[in-house]
DNA sequence: GATATTTATAAGTTTCATTTATCATAAATT
DNA sequence: AATTTATGATAAATGAAACTTATAAATATC
């Protein structure tokens, strides 16, 4: 038994199909099939069942792939602590972004990091949470920057910095009159969110919930961006609430239109998760660094308290 | 980097010696010396410090090794996995037992055992409980048969059976005239103990400590093996506490000398012990299958009270 | 200073991963 | 039903690499 066979395995598990996976492991279908076959001569049992269509796992197969996963991962390890004892930072670095703070977050960090961190291959993806979690799990992400806590005893979490919510009330809305919002006057039925699956919907969906014990399950509107959202908020379709950072790049004449909360302001929280394996530590360590940095001089600490951005049947407040 | 050049690291990391690592794994010195340093030229690393007679683990090296051992035992893992699933059980399994429990535990079950089991080549080891915890830990033991609980985040126990102490008192004794013995009965100055290192020993100095608050540190005499604790104690030299199970194949003349204590009898607890990774599982359970098979018909279900086999500087009753 | 011990190096062999080319089979299309 | 397409297995050839034998170099031991 090699890693090499069961990177292999792996590939094909996740392809299911010998030739596209013998192309992301950079070799031939033979090589693969002969390869697997020979791990399979060894350990005397089929891992795949060729006879389906699309090929499938045989039951000690999916066994036999979650260990070989262990193995892999825990094989870059090597290298990853030979690198953390150089104090180098390079390679490839895998990070996924959620996409309410992808860009805003993204263009202020990312310079500044590329140029500290040249050796570093960056690979960014726009990703749901969900699709995060998952990724982060079985390896395809090293980190990932989201809104916290999520709870996942495999994944660990570095909050990085607080971002209050910002209320955005058009000027024909019952709130606009009102200098300062009160989390109080929140009301789920004329707030504008996002589509399901992005968190932020989550979020605002908590925090109106702590307030009312029930949601409606029929929004009035949905939307996939935020710009979106402030300009079908702008046709009088209702209020919504935005980012902190999102605010800071809003036209000058929408500025009006932004309420802040009283202290305590509602606020997510935004960290960098990793897998609790801890691979690629330096380079996480290095884009928390930069991140903060670079946050310091955007936010103002505040009294802030955290909405969960989970999707939760009981808050407890 | 393989599998193989993992577990050569381990090996010469073990030996400090090329050469001798290299008979155990079978292949000749030259083999080492090349596979490892062709890791270490693909880590850009040196694993071992060569100029150190014997040779030595570098920094690096040594958190290499921790992981490399990960690793391998992980992949040893794939072949468990698949034996599960057919539900072999075979192959070679390292057993260590504690003194006080091989001589009378080990002829009840081996042959039993290896006519059940006879694919599995069992290697039997006669260690002391802080030995079998460390080599469960390095991998150079599958399971353990001691005194339990051992209260090791890393190591799994399952209790087979609970073994009684019975004191063994001669004639010459203050306490031989009483038919049954009280656990306050008992004098830590009077009492003839194994030598340091046994956990039967530091038993019975819990056992004692519960009803006195101090112990003396200068006992009477100590011996290496619970035999001769029995002569020592015929000549007059102090009472004795004896495992239940050493008390069955004590002479005919003797067996006036054996004093049962009153419910709860003070026992130990005896439990097969594993690493967590819960490697060579199904071999584990035919051992406690036939163990605890054995053991019914032997030791009666009595009202017991378990001692804690570990050194304590405070026992809480 | 001679000897023994231990690791590294060199050359040769064998084993094994990989490739190219081809076949077999099943599903999809005509 | 015949043909095409997709996909995995097989065979033979190649090249890499793991391993062995033989030997050198370095270090420790007497």
């Amino acid at each position: 038994m090699t890693i090499t066979q069961l990177y292999y395995v792996l590939a094909v598990a996740e392809h299911q199909n010998f030739t596209k996976a013998a192309e992301k492991c950079f070799v031939t279908q033979p090589t693969l099939s002969m390869q697997i076959q020979k791990l399979e001569d060894e350990l005397e049992v089929q891992i795949f069942d060729r006879s389906k269509k699309p090929i499938e796992l045989t039951e000690v197969g999916k066994k036999i792939v979650n260990q070989a996963r262990n193995i892999v991962n825990e094989s870059y390890r090597i290298q990853d602590i030979v690198d953390q004892q150089k104090g180098f930072i390079g390679g490839e670095f895998k990070l996924g972004i959620i996409p309410t703070i992808m860009p805003t977050l993204l263009p202020m960090f990312l310079k500044t990091f590329i140029k500290r961190h040249p050796k570093v291959k960056l690979k960014i993806e726009e990703l749901t949470t969900e699709e995060i979690i998952s990724r982060i799990k079985d390896g395809h992400l090293d980190a990932a920057i989201a809104a916290t806590p999520l709870e996942d005893e495999n994944i660990k979490e570095r909050a990085i910095y607080y971002e209050p919510f910002v209320s955005y009330i058009p000027k024909n809305h019952r709130l606009f009159g009102k200098k300062n919002i009160d989390s109080s006057d929140l009301e789920i039925d004329d707030m504008l969110l996002l589509e399901d699956g992005h968190c932020f919907r989550d979020g605002v969906i908590n925090l109106c919930k702590i307030f009312k014990n029930h949601i409606d399950d029929k929004f009035q509107l949905e939307s996939g961006s935020i710009e979106t959202l402030i300009k079908l908020s702008n046709e009088g379709l209702g209020m919504t609430l935005l980012p902190y950072l999102h605010t800071l790049d809003i036209h000058e004449s929408e500025k009006e239109n932004l309420h802040y909360f009283n202290d305590p302001s509602p606020a997510r929280e935004v960290s960098i998760i990793y897998h609790k394996s801890e691979l690629k530590m330096q380079i996480i360590e290095a884009l928390q660094d930069v991140i903060a940095g670079i946050i310091r001089g955007a936010i103002a600490f505040q009294d802030v308290k955290i909405i969960s951005p989970l999707q939760k049947n009981n808050i407890t407040v």
